[in-house]
Formats: structure tokens, sequence, C-alpha cells
DNA sequence: TCAGGCTCTTTCATTTCTGAAAGTCCGGCT
DNA sequence: AGCCGGACTTTCAGAAATGAAAGAGCCTGA
């Protein structure tokens, strides 16, 4: 026995309210025929009476009630739909970037987009590595030229990185503890000042707020220890200086709600807000 | 612009869910070329593209993933549907009735409804006269026929009162407040027994309560005055003897609920455990 | 480079659904 | 009594939706 159809279930909650087929008929914009037709088959198909008719109209029957209380988040659903109908929500779109890059994203994005735009961001944490591929965001920006062939990738600004500290005179360094998240710039600085780890925090977050309050050294992107009162030490280390890329979904891209927030992405990268 | 048809839905979450036309064909035993068809017409209609459409099959857009969040209640819907018609709810009977009948039908229904009925008794509670007319209950049980020529009215067995007390030396007398509920049987005691009125109750089934801890006389049907360790004091009342009416409404009688509870009820109803 | 397999879309005859109008029923009103 | 009005159902021609089959595009593996 098949399940009945959802629009038929819509019409007999109209006829429930409504107690007749012209007044339901009239709010829904269905004709009084096609909705005696339409109960009678639902009946028919759940086996049951669901209204006594008599001369004043439908009015439901044990089962009928039964049913409309069995049905009744079909309003709620009519309900969104109303209200998403009269003001659309706004698709969000989902994008993943590094720690640095995402915090940079969430604080200026807000000023960034513009005001009617037609998307929302979403910023999906990533330290692990989200897929695109599978459809997990919508827009990453990696600091690489994705491998697969069917990502779309957009070159953007570089991304430099150097020594900071609360001042010059501070010495030592605060690294990630061994094993944590391996990235380059954790990499660099074990492999040439390795002696002179002082510390460790689990969270580059917190690194640089140790270093903020004198702590030690941190390696940092430049635009990232420009925002914290920290002077940067020594110049820029070419070895981890690399290129951002805005990565997409080859197919996703021209979804109107994903192209504009590539665009707005690719002006707030380009800017010179994110230059050293 | 008019809302989308909410079958339409229901196909937009199976493509969604399957991820594409073929699978989510066999899931909803809809051909792909109707979905095909359905969701661009969905698409049309929400003047949204929901889906990116690449050879891998359906993939959902911003837009398409905030629709899904919005009518995610249908999931549930479905989910109620399908028990529904697996393991049927039964319809509630909606039935009223005076206090003593109603904890008489409380307590015997369990046992007297066939097992396999296809039904559930609702007890409205229901001092103030609870408007069978009006669909507020399915059966009613009053002491006289309805006025009222749409209903329908079954003569049951007679109900007798009579004068109960812990033991036949208790004096007194225990009744509801004044301008409490305005029954035959309170008018009754106020006119042939006011000045021995030693106590009142806001409801009957404390004064019996009262009585049976020997605190004075009360009126009572005779079927609730031998539930309750009470005995009979004097005969029975006669001028308070009325029969039972089992009263629906007359559209409403052939329901199949409907008349099965009628049915049971009145085999209860008749039966000799309401016999003095 | 090409066949094979997968997916979606189009075509088209068929089935189903729809709505206006006419028909039926019933209670209320004069 | 008999007409009126409201409410549902049936009729019927036209409109819309459906599914099988064929078409088109794309990746995969040989």
């Amino acid at each position: 026995m098949k399940e009945p159809d959802l629009d038929d279930l819509r019409l007999f909650l109209a006829v429930a309210d409504a107690g007749g087929l012209g007044s339901a008929a009239r709010a829904t914009g269905t004709s009084a025929p096609t909705l005696s037709r339409r109960m009678a088959a639902l009946e028919r198909r759940l086996n049951e009476r669901l209204f006594e008719r008599g001369p004043r109209g439908y009015a439901l029957t044990a089962a009928g009630r039964s049913l409309a209380e069995d049905v009744a988040g079909l309003r709620q659903v009519q309900a969104r739909l109303a209200r998403r109908m009269s003001s659309p929500t706004l698709p969000r779109v989902r994008i993943t970037a590094g720690l640095w890059t995402s915090r940079f994203i969430a604080r200026q994005l807000g000023t960034a987009r513009a005001p009617d735009a037609a998307w929302v961001p979403e910023i999906v944490a990533s330290n692990a590595t989200v897929d695109i591929a599978r459809r997990e965001a919508d827009i990453g920006i990696r600091n690489r030229r994705p491998d697969q062939p069917w990502m779309a990738a957009r070159r953007t600004i570089p991304i430099r990185y150097a020594v900071f500290a609360k001042n010059p005179d501070i010495t030592g360094y605060i690294a990630l503890p061994r094993g944590a998240a391996d990235t380059p710039s954790g990499r660099w600085l074990r492999a040439h000042h390795e002696s002179e780890i002082v510390t460790t925090a689990s969270d580059m977050a917190f690194a640089r707020e140790m270093a903020a309050s004198g702590l030690g050294r941190v390696v940092l992107p430049t635009f990232a220890g420009a925002e914290c009162d920290l002077v940067q030490i020594g110049p820029v280390i070419d070895a981890l200086t690399h290129d951002e890329w805005l990565v997409s979904h080859h197919d996703g891209r021209h979804d109107p709600p994903v192209r504009a927030a590539l665009d707005c992405l690719a002006g707030l990268l380009g800017d010179a807000t994110l230059r050293p």
C-alpha cells in the first residue's frame, strides 16, 4: 500500500480547516470537484473514512482527526515556505580556509560583502582539510594549486611569513607541540630553531597571545602579526612565502551565490589590507 | 507567485539525498524523466537554481541546501505517515458523560472494549455540557433525550439514586456548595435535607470519599455507591430515577469507529454491572 | 582513440487530472 | 407545499503529467 501524495494531505488539511469544499476551494485555489475527488481518493488509499459528508459540509471523523494530527507538521512547512517566498532566506556559501585567513575573512567579510548580496558566508573551521571535491564546502582558500583537474582555482596574493615578538629583545620561540598540525611554518621553525623553543601552545591563536604577552617569538603570516601589536623581528622568510589559491568545485562556481562569494573574496584578498 | 507543490518538495528531498535522478527514481517509484521535469519546474517556480547538474549526478547549490533545511520537516511527516500506514494509529472517539458515568466508563472500557477494536476512547471531562452538535465530542451520555432532531439517541438503562453512608448510624449530609454544579440530585438534597447538611465538598468525588470515611451521608447513583464500601441507607429516590441516553451526532454515528464505540457503550451500560 | 557505462534530457503516445457546467440532494423559507 | 440557496458530485472535453524509449554528454578503462 503506497503512501499518499503529500499534496493531497495539504488539501486534506485545508478541507478539514475550512469545514467544507467550497471555502477550501477558495482558500487553496483548487476547484471543488478536484477537492472532492482527491479527498475520496485519499480515503480510498488509506482505507478509512476521513470525513462525514453532510449537507452542511465536511466534518472530520475520528480517523480524520487522527490523520490531521499526524500531518500537522505540514502546516509548519507551508508557513516556512511562505516566509521563504516573501523574504527569501539567503543561501549560505560555505568557505573553508586556514586559521589566519579564516579569522581575517570572518572579520572583514561583514563589511566587504555588498549590502544587497544574495548570499551569506558560512565559515567552516578546518585545520583538517575539508574536502571541496566531496562538496563539504563551496569555496576553499588553499596554499597551493589543487591537483584535481575538476577544481577551479584562482591565484590571489602571496602570503609572507616572518618572526614576530612583543619587542626585539625577546628571545626563544613558541611552537606547536610535536605531532600537532604539521604546517610549513611549523616545520621551518623546528628545522631552524628547534633548540630555541621555550614552550608550546596547542593552537597558533594561543601562541600569538603568548607572544603578545612577551613569552617568546612566533612565526606568523605578516598580516596576522601586524594585527596584534607584535613587531616583526627578522626579514620575510622566503622559504615560506606562497600564493593563496581561491579554490572551488568546477561545477559549483557558476552557482550565482558561489560566484558572488568568489568575486567578493577575490576582491578582499587582493586588497591592500592583506599586504604587509 | 504561487507556492510550490508539496509533493515536488518531497521529490526534491529524495533527489538531494540520493544525489542523482536514477537512485532517487528507484527510491521514490517515480521515473527519472518525471523527476528531471519536476526539479526543473521547481527551480523555475522558486526562481533559483537548486542543483548543479553534472555528469556525476545532482548536487545541491547553496540555495538548494537552504531549501532543503527549510523543508526538512517533510521528512518527519513522511515518517509519521509511514508509521501510520504500517501500524495504523487508532482513531480516538471522544466520549463525554457526567462524573459517575465517566468514571465508570474509564474503569470498565479497558476490558469491555474488544481487544481488536479499531478505536480508542477519549474521555472528555465535562461538568459543563460539551456540545455534540458542534462536534466537540462524538458520543455523549446524557440524562435525557436531546431536543435537537439531528441528534441520534439510544436509551440505555435507568439510573437510580439513593442515600449512602459508611454505616446506617451516620447522620448528616454532605452536599456540594451552594451555587456549585446544579444537578438534580443536588437540588433534591437541598430540597429535602437542607437543614441536615453538615459540610460541603467542591466535587462529588471528594464528597464520596468523605462519606466513606464516615463524615456523613451522600446521594449517589446506586452503582457509584456500591463501588466504594458504602451502604445504601434509604430506598431508591424515585424522583431522581432517569434513563441514560447514548447521544451522538446523526451524521457521525455511521463512522465505523464511532459506531463501534456506540455498540460497546450500549453493551457496557446495558450490562448488569450498572444495575444496583 | 574508442567502446562501454553512467547520467541526465527529449520525444511522443498514453494516461491521468483538471475545471466549467450541469446534476443531485437537502434543509430552510415563504 | 413548493421554491430557493448552498453544498457536494458527476459529466465531459481539454490540459497536463507520466513513463518507455531514444538521444546526448561525459568519464573510464582498454
